[in-house]
DNA sequence: TGGCGGCACTAAATCGAATTAGTGACGCTC
DNA sequence: GAGCGTCACTAATTCGATTTAGTGCCGCCA
């Protein structure tokens, strides 16, 4: 900055109102031009560091990432959350949170000082006391209501909640099940009955033979996501049982391969890229918290419900 | 900082002293241990945005991830290296590089100034000439030649390389491809030929059917990696194919669900998180860039090859 | 012609640590 | 007992930007 100053002839001062276009002071436009000009000349790029160290945080967000957000339309919201930040000026870095280095946030926080911390790892406890996601986990309740519902309005009323076994993902799809159980509820069918789904799919054979003769009256399957749906499709074919006339499925995400599985599978579309939008612009304090945002999940038809 | 120097009855430049084990200062064991003990009853943790504006760099390193580095091990590799870098008091942080976003990366650069930059994007090109990534480029082409040497000690001599169709790992699998390549004439066979896999089933059934009566004496398969084989898999099997006796198929990776294929996919393990540990080392100057990392790769031998 | 206000800037402090150049006190030697 | 060296510290500068409190100059009015 101060090579900017001497080039264009200014103090170091001025050059920062300038390159900041700070409202209070008035630069007449020779100056303005002749500094804008040298900045350019030079090239000069704000060394971010120095300006975190006086703003007191850095132009950085801070999203913590879980191993057990793999998928799930997060690739997706990291595109959206990333898209808007830079419209902002600000920067997206991830941290992901491996369980060797779950302490680790707390040196990485003290390390970049971000503006702000989205946290999806502690999100689905019940304190939920982590940063704002952008709503993420309320729409993940709305989007669980309108897999449900699709199934309902099909004239199921005896559904099961297919889910993977083991211990990979437990929390985010207990919070599922629950949001299922919930719109069930409201929804007026009984709460989905959990079947969890090893991944030998010669397990997964007899787990569901056991569980339909169990629940005889189980006509539909709601799954955690498209991936345990694309697993439990062949486990059924295997079976002998028709998809969808004994049992319907519908998936959760709409991944690229849903619509290649036979049958072609139904699954509930998420626009995780507007989830990060609005998480960006409500940790940078652009929006405020209270309007709740209407990204919307709509039902991709296909065959298998 | 101040406040532990107060506390303590020193001046700042000893707690700073103490704190870090400047060796060529002499303190007093009394004054190290007021200082050591002020600092923990304060529980002071060192201002890294100061630190970094003082040593010109952030004790951050940043990892430039591509989303074409989705899966492959890059998980483990992740773990790696930020269980490495943490043993030594630095922080991975990823900067997630969507196309939109490309030019971020200088933003991301200035802004927090990270002391080395492992940039995984850039490293298939013909230039190569981003931030050593711990030799896993390098091992690609290793392992890449234990996977085509485990089909040719088989006997086989006319080998397929499949690749995924579509233009999301081009660059990756355009190496992958010309490794396999390198390594079959060093064993003395052709260099494999080319499949591209398409997604849809159908579409990979009539490119396989189109492919092997093309190439009669292909007699195995090496795949990109098991999502690859394991979409190849079925589509041989819907053909009538028999695997291993007509076509040998042998992944890459070594994902969880590859043991419970039908049948049961053979595999290179790849040791990721040795990568990543070796690349955290070498960003942080620990190691010899020279030193070759013996990270071994070894077949998973099961039923597909 | 003295005073006042606004314009267009500048000087200097600040953020929190790291680091260089000292400094006072003490012990030892000749 | 003057001089030197070592020990155990401290004062002050630095990193690069932001920001507050001025400052000099000009114009205008009484």
């Amino acid at each position: 900055m101060r090579d900017v100053a001497s080039a264009s002839g200014v103090s170091p001062a001025t050059v920062s109102f300038v390159l900041n276009g700070v409202s209070d002071q008035t630069i007449s436009p020779a100056t303005r031009q002749r500094v804008e000009e040298a900045a350019r000349e030079l090239n000069y790029v704000p060394h971010g560091i120095a300006r975190a160290l006086r703003e007191g945080s850095s132009r950085i967000v801070l999203l913590d990432l879980d191993p057990l957000f793999r998928g799930g339309g997060t690739e997706s919201y990291v595109r959206g959350l990333e898209d808007e930040l830079a419209q902002h000026g600000h920067v997206l870095l991830v941290h992901h949170d491996s369980a060797a280095s779950r302490s680790s946030m707390q040196a990485v926080i003290d390390g970049v000082r971000p503006r702000a911390v989205i946290s999806l790892s502690g999100l689905y406890g019940p304190e939920r006391d982590a940063a704002d996601d952008g709503g993420r986990v309320d729409g993940l309740a709305a989007h669980s209501a309108v897999q449900v519902r699709h199934l309902v309005d099909a004239g199921h009323t005896s559904i099961a909640f297919a889910l993977p076994d083991g211990d990979r993902a437990t929390r985010l799809s207990a919070a599922r099940l629950r949001f299922a159980g919930e719109s069930a509820r409201t929804l007026g069918v009984e709460p989905p009955i959990e079947l969890r789904l090893p991944i030998d799919p010669t397990d997964a054979g007899a787990r569901v033979t056991d569980f339909l003769a169990r629940q005889p009256k189980v006509t539909a399957i709601a799954t955690f996501d498209d991936v345990v749906a694309l697993r439990l499709l062949p486990v059924l074919r295997t079976l002998g049982i028709a998809v969808p006339e004994r049992i319907a499925v519908i998936g959760f995400d709409d991944i690229e391969y849903g619509a290649f599985s036979t049958p072609a599978l139904t699954s509930v579309h998420i626009d995780a890229e507007g989830f990060g939008r609005t998480a960006a612009r409500r940790a940078l304090g652009l929006d405020e918290e209270s309007t709740s945002p209407a990204v919307p999940a709509h039902v991709i038809q296909r065959e298998s419900a």
